[in-house]
Order: structure tokens, then sequence, then C-alpha cells
DNA sequence: AGGTGTGAATTATTTCACAGCG
DNA sequence: CGCTGTGAAATAATTCACACCT
């Protein structure tokens, strides 16, 4: 979050941040501000507060974002289609270099650079390609066959649209945008507010 | 959470689940799962467990999710299509009551059950339909604008897809996905496993 | 003066452990 | 007996407050 503020800071031209102001910017305090931070190293310049370039670069580092990350999208369904225009993938060097389905009409045409294969073919485009991230867009059912398949192919880091809770060994990361849970939680803030007020 | 895996369970026709199965299914801790539901009311049958059924009925009614909750999705993108299809939404009686967007060419139209309308309607449809679930799919800069209109309009729950962080009156209660985020906390993970193993 | 980095104090969350009910 | 509900103990996270640098 830190590094979605400072990276906008940096593009207005602005020199130095502030914990007071980045705190601003993202909802909590300077002392959390500075507690996050100084967890990574000493950014900060007493007096002046933090260099927004030289911080920025480091986040990056840090966050592995310095380099490009190969990504594939399992699922070439409505949400498939989406991820697959999504900006923030190109901005930020991960790079799609697949999409997976089962339906013969979508394999063979491709989306943007991405081409539509198999899912024959996972397993050793994986291997050849060397891709890293896959994101799962595919029904919930198929979920965890598919994620069996992708860890067994060395992917270690998952991104999942399906609605399912994923078993992977330890040394896989899976990051899960589960929409339903989302929808619950505003359901619950509106009802709770009714009684309140 | 516990929802999701009760509504399994009780499907399978389980009638009783113990804190300890229910924290096998979530990743969690027996006295975790106690704790969380004790605070919210004495489920329990002390040498049975939970019962299945009656849980989730409790939970349902805790989350407010046994009454409909009239949705409009705005921003008639990739995003929107991918969202006014989600089943999700059927299934926990979010309906999907219009669609709002600014491209003439897809006013008129609908998707569904749900009319694709002008941004201008925005304000008139939403006091005569009650709505009261906004889902955000516009870019990011027109996000926070379109906040604005729909906190305005009396809207009290919005499901964000922007990449922007929004600013709301502490009456509104916002959930975002934030598919960047999501994407740097992979990254940041398999940069470090690298480094680690 | 202005603002970081960081131990210490505070507050929140999680885990323990066990009385007590079915 | 088995398993919940819950105070007490242990951990973790946040906030305070101030020494110290520019």
């Amino acid at each position: 979050m830190y590094l979605r503020y400072l990276e906008a800071l940096d593009e207005d031209g602005q020199r130095t941040a502030s914990s007071d102001e980045l705190a601003q910017l993202c909802g909590t305090t300077p002392a959390q501000v500075r507690k996050d931070l100084s967890f990574f190293g000493s950014f900060g310049k007493r007096g002046l507060g933090y260099p927004v370039h030289e911080l920025t670069d480091h986040l990056q580092e840090i966050l592995g974002l310095r380099q490009e990350w190969r990504v594939i999208i399992v699922g070439a369904g409505k949400i498939g289609a989406a991820l697959a225009n999504y900006r923030g993938f190109r901005q930020r060097r991960f790079t799609v270099i697949g999409v997976y389905d089962n339906d013969p009409a979508k394999v063979g045409s491709s989306w943007g650079a991405a081409p539509i294969r198999a899912m024959d073919a996972l397993e050793g485009d994986i291997a050849r390609d060397g891709a890293q991230i896959a994101v799962l867009a595919v029904p919930g059912e198929h979920a965890q066959p598919v994620v069996d398949r992708l860890v067994g192919a060395g992917i270690r880091a998952i991104l999942n649209f399906a609605p399912a809770q994923l078993v992977v060994p330890e040394h896989v990361s899976v990051q899960s945008v589960n929409m339903a849970m989302e929808l619950e939680r505003l359901s619950f803030a509106l009802a709770n507010s009714d009684q309140d007020g």
C-alpha cells in the first residue's frame, strides 16, 4: 500500500514524504508507518522524512517487483477474460504467457499476445516456459484437481478466483479472491448498521 | 468461512461438527473456532459439537444473508461483465438490478435480467429501486467521483474493483478487491522463498 | 524545529487448560 | 467420557514517547 502511494508521489515529483503524510494517505498512524518501514531497513532521514524515489525503489526490490514474472491463466471464461485484459499485469512486469482451457472452440485463438492452449499442454508448457505464477479462474469444482496439476508441474504461487478453499503444500503461496466472502462482509455491515443506527 | 464449510457439511447430511473438525477444514485451531462462534452465542452442545444445520441458519442470520440485497454494478467493462454473470450473487440473494455505463453503445441493452442504463440515471434509479450495494468496476481515475455520487444517493456498501483507495464517510462500508496487491504478495512470497530455500 | 528509529507500555488476539454439561 | 464455553496466561500488534540526527 505504501508503494502505491509512493509511486504516485514520485510521479508528482515530490521528493520526500513524512510518516505523517504516508499515514494520512494510507489511513493508518505515523507510528505504524515507521514501524512497518523500519522492519526492512532505515530508509528515512531525520528531520526530513522518507526520500520518495529511493524508498519506492527499495520497496519494489523487497517485493520482488524488479524482475519479470511469467504468469499463466487457467480458465478462459469471463473472469479469465477480464484478467487477461487487466492493465495492472503489465504495469508490474507480470507477463501473461498463456491461457489454458478445456473448450476446443477457444483453444488455438489468443487473447492479446497470450495463446489459448489445451489443458493437456499445461504441465509441458509450464516446464518449457518457466511459468512461475498461475491465476486460477475455473469453476469451483475443478479448482483442486487443477491446483494439484499446477503444483506438480512446479508452480509455487497461485492467485485463486475459484470459490474453493485450496489445499497446497507449504512451499506454495496462495492468494484467494473470494467474491462471496466480500459480499458477505458487506451484508454483515449493512445488517448491523441497521440495528445500531 | 465457517459458513462456507457448514453449508457443505449440511448438504452432505452431516448433523454435527466439532470445533476440531471445523478447525481442520478452515485451517485454524479448535480454540479459535470456539472463541469465534461464542462471540455470537452458545451454539454448541457439549459432548457432541455444533449442530450443523442450526448453526448454518444462525450464521446466515448474523451475516444478514436471509434477506435479499439489491445490487447495482457501475461499469459495464470486462470486469463488470464477469461480475454480472457471477453465480455467487444469486446463490446468496444478491440481486443485480441494474448496470450503469457511459458508453451509449451499451446503454439500452441488458445482461441477463439487469438493464444497462446511462450514468445520468444513477441517482434517480438508486432512490427509486432502493439499491443497497454498489459494485464499482470503473477505471481507477473515475472511481472516487462515482463513489461520491453513490454515497450521495444513499448507497452504504461498496464492493470496489477499481485500483484506487476510496474515501467514504464512516457509515459507508467498502470492501476492495485489489488485484495488483494480491499479485505483489505472491511476488514477495516468491522472491523471499528464493532467498530462503 | 522537524521527524526518524526504537525500546517500553498498552492493547488486542490467540492459546491454554479446565470446569461443567449432555 | 467427549466436547463446549470461558477465564487466565501467553503472544502479537499497536501506540507512546523520547533520544537523537539533520
